[in-house]
DNA sequence: AAGGAGGGTTTTTTT
DNA sequence: AACCCTCCTT
């Protein structure tokens, strides 16, 4: 297959730019040496023609077993592309991301990959999630929900499920809250309702979460909400109960395409099954060495088996590894081979030898954080290296701050990725919550959480009493009012309260309604109203923090506007869909250019996919990595989980890598020594370093 | 009803 | 150390 110009342009953004190195080959050849793993990849020269042609353009399951680092995403782009001007309609192709950023960058390549022409249609690039959503907010009334139903993302679920807890009423609550969802998370994912979780319970703990369960989704369903599974679970009923639904969707889509499928669960499988089961065009692409999802459900199986699921499945495998140095490489392979139960393969290195692997040992984490720290100060301030480049890689969401603190004292630019943060903010979540409640008034959750926040004479006592009166009568907790009033079981001051609180609800729903575009003026024009900014003076005694709260309620509002701009016809809902789903959607523009030059702090569940030059992999102890929890199951697959995670984190490393971890770290307050990770003796075998306390500066 | 003090619990990873 | 819950005082 000769390319054609168009071919060689630049999925990277900048199309003009390769279309005139395309024609100055002797220019492009110098561009190649210069980068010649990312123009190759563009190119995909580094794919046989067999390959090249069964990638690009073969209908029927395909499946792509892709290592770490050989371009698949590229690969799976051009894929789109080609498809398109191979003469498929561009929204007759479904492409499923594991996130929304990822959907959102292959829309973009897609699209550079096409060039600017006068094309309308887009091919439907999204997550499971998100697809799932389109779907429903199309069809759900079928299944007897409301049409405008709310997403409850994690922190809902946790009210949700202390609720559900307090409600089941065991003394000893043996159960958290997290347990709770997490086991309900496995049920949901293996088609297990909450009438058939009781029947066969292993032991106390599932008997209680099996009656836990049922509450549970007897008050999401009160409510009008769905939690995360759901969102795919009713999907899967739609489809199973209604032909025409499930007819409607497999008639929309020519092709089917899902990345990282090492990493979808039952519900999911089950989904794309039924997608695809007329025509069977699916594409998956995906590497089981990087399956670090199981405790979420997803099972390997579904990328072993996957030629005994679509019969006739071509394989192709992609086993050049075009981004880490080899050193690197060596270190990953050599990890990740002593897993069993894996497609044996070894992925060979493109690239040169590279600097050694450095492992470090430290005294504590605060010696740990300050050494990685100071060395990255060194390399920018003095190496010239560019801070975007550089990646400190964690197993918890707690290690981060040591380093965080580190580096604000070194005013070295940094941004923590990933991390639910913004979202996560008290007062974000409130504001989130009047906005779910003015969405949705059935959200009884939501409703609870902001009766009275700011305090404004609703008291425990009253609405406990109006809860059971609603329960008790079915009502709402609102029309619970004038009954318990009459029969004086709550005072008149609680009812005018109460009432006060419903007109101004009443109010500003009927202002979204009326004027869905001002939506940030009204919910500015909100907090002013409950005066939410006094709450945030009584709640902080400090000057500095009530200022940094203050400021998170103006970024609440910033981020509704940026949402109105951009959004094709804004609604309160889909503002919501949008903050739960994506997460800490979009930074404005001028965070986003701010972010271009800061070092990158991240789990390694969040790296996935991702690159960078140079990567500090931290905390490489028995009890962090693997992770305690791991650990203490002592399953041969949660240890094999922990071995992929990290050797999802080594390949992220193009061209340099340190692993360090500390001799002693502190735990909730204390002290306590720590052993070296077995990881590390795996890839080191006995050369493994005693304490080397001093790493300052660089050794290149 | 509100606010503060004190005590207990907590952290794996995320759409 | 940070958060939530409960209890106590006003």
């Amino acid at each position: 297959m000769a390319f054609s110009e168009q071919r060689l342009r630049d999925d990277s953004g900048t199309g003009r730019n390769c279309l005139a190195f395309a024609l100055l080959t002797d220019r492009w050849i110098a561009f190649s040496r210069a980068r010649p793993d990312q123009s190759l990849m563009d190119r995909l020269a580094h794919l046989n023609p067999a390959q090249r042609d069964a990638v690009l353009t073969l209908s029927g399951p395909l499946l792509i077993l892709a290592g770490a680092g050989t371009g698949k995403t590229r690969v799976i782009t051009h894929r789109i592309a080609e498809l398109i001007r191979g003469g498929i309609e561009p929204d007759r192709i479904l492409s499923v991301t594991f996130t929304n950023k990822a959907a959102k960058e292959m829309l973009e390549r897609t699209q550079a990959l096409l060039g600017s022409g006068r094309r309308q249609k887009k091919p439907l690039i999204s997550t499971f999630h998100s697809y799932c959503v389109r779907v429903l907010r199309q069809e759900i009334e079928a299944l007897g929900y409301p049409k405008t139903f709310t997403i409850y993302d994690r922190g809902d679920q946790e009210s949700a499920a202390r609720k559900a807890l307090r409600d089941v009423k065991i003394a000893e609550t043996s159960l958290s809250p997290g347990d709770l969802l997490a086991v309900i998370s496995r049920w949901k994912m293996t088609g297990i309702t909450p009438q058939l979780s009781g029947r066969n319970c292993e032991n106390d703990k599932e008997v209680l979460a099996s009656s836990a369960y049922r509450k549970y989704q007897n008050n999401l369903r009160a409510c009008g909400a769905v939690d995360f599974d759901d969102l795919l679970l009713l999907t899967n009923q739609l489809f199973d109960e209604f032909p025409e639904v499930l007819d409607r969707q497999q008639q929309r889509f020519d092709h089917v395409q899902i990345d990282e499928y090492q990493d979808t669960n039952g519900a999911q499988f089950e989904l794309v099954e039924a997608l695809v089961r007329k025509h069977q065009n699916l594409c998956v692409v995906g590497d089981d060495d990087q399956s670090i999802y199981g405790w979420r459900g997803a099972e390997v199986s579904h990328i072993l088996n996957f030629q005994q699921h679509f019969k006739g499945a071509k394989v192709i495998r992609l086993e050049d590894n075009y981004r880490c140095t080899a050193r690197i490489l060596e270190l990953a392979n050599k990890l990740v081979k002593k897993n069993r139960d894996r497609h044996d393969k070894t992925l060979r290195a493109y690239r040169e030898l590279g600097s050694s692997v450095r492992f470090r040992q430290f005294e504590d984490e605060q010696v740990e954080a300050e050494n990685v720290i100071r060395e990255i100060a060194f390399l920018i301030e003095k190496k010239g290296v560019a801070p975007q480049d550089i990646c400190i890689l964690f197993r918890t969401n707690e290690q981060p701050r040591i380093f965080e603190s580190e580096l604000r004292r070194q005013k070295i630019r940094y941004v923590i990725m990933g991390s639910q943060s913004f979202f996560d903010k008290r007062e974000i979540r409130d504001i989130l919550a009047y906005l779910k409640v003015l969405d949705n008034p059935r959200d009884e959750t939501s409703l609870l959480r902001i009766i009275n926040v700011p305090a404004r004479g609703i008291g425990d006592t009253t609405v406990e009493t109006l809860l059971k009166r609603a329960v008790r009568m079915g009502c709402s907790l609102f029309d619970a009012v004038p009954s318990a009033l009459a029969e004086k079981e709550i005072t008149p001051r609680a009812a005018e309260a109460i009432a006060r609180f419903r007109r101004l609800l009443d109010d500003f729903r009927a202002q979204l309604q009326a004027r869905p575009g001002d939506l940030p003026n009204i919910v500015s024009q909100l907090l002013e109203t409950i005066d939410y900014a006094s709450e945030i003076q009584k709640q902080y005694a400090n000057e500095d923090m009530q200022m940094i709260r203050t400021e998170i309620m103006d970024q609440m509002v910033d981020s509704l506007r940026t949402y109105t701009a951009q959004a094709e016809e804004p609604s309160l809902s889909g503002y919501l869909e949008e903050a739960l789903l994506v997460g800490r959607e979009e930074d404005s523009d001028k965070d986003q250019k701010l972010n271009q030059d800061a070092v990158r702090l991240m789990t390694i569940h969040s790296a996935k996919g991702l690159e960078f030059k140079r990567v500090y992999l931290v905390g490489m102890e028995e009890g962090l990595l693997p992770h305690k929890r791991s650990v203490e199951a002592d399953t041969a697959t949660a240890i094999a989980e922990e071995r992929r995670l990290t050797y999802v984190a080594i390949t992220r490393a193009q061209d340099h890598l340190m692993l360090t971890w500390a001799a002693a770290r502190k735990k909730w307050g204390k002290k306590k020594l720590s052993i070296p990770s077995r990881f590390l003796r795996e890839m080191l075998g006995d050369e493994l370093p005693e304490a080397n306390p001093s790493a300052g500066g660089s050794d290149h």
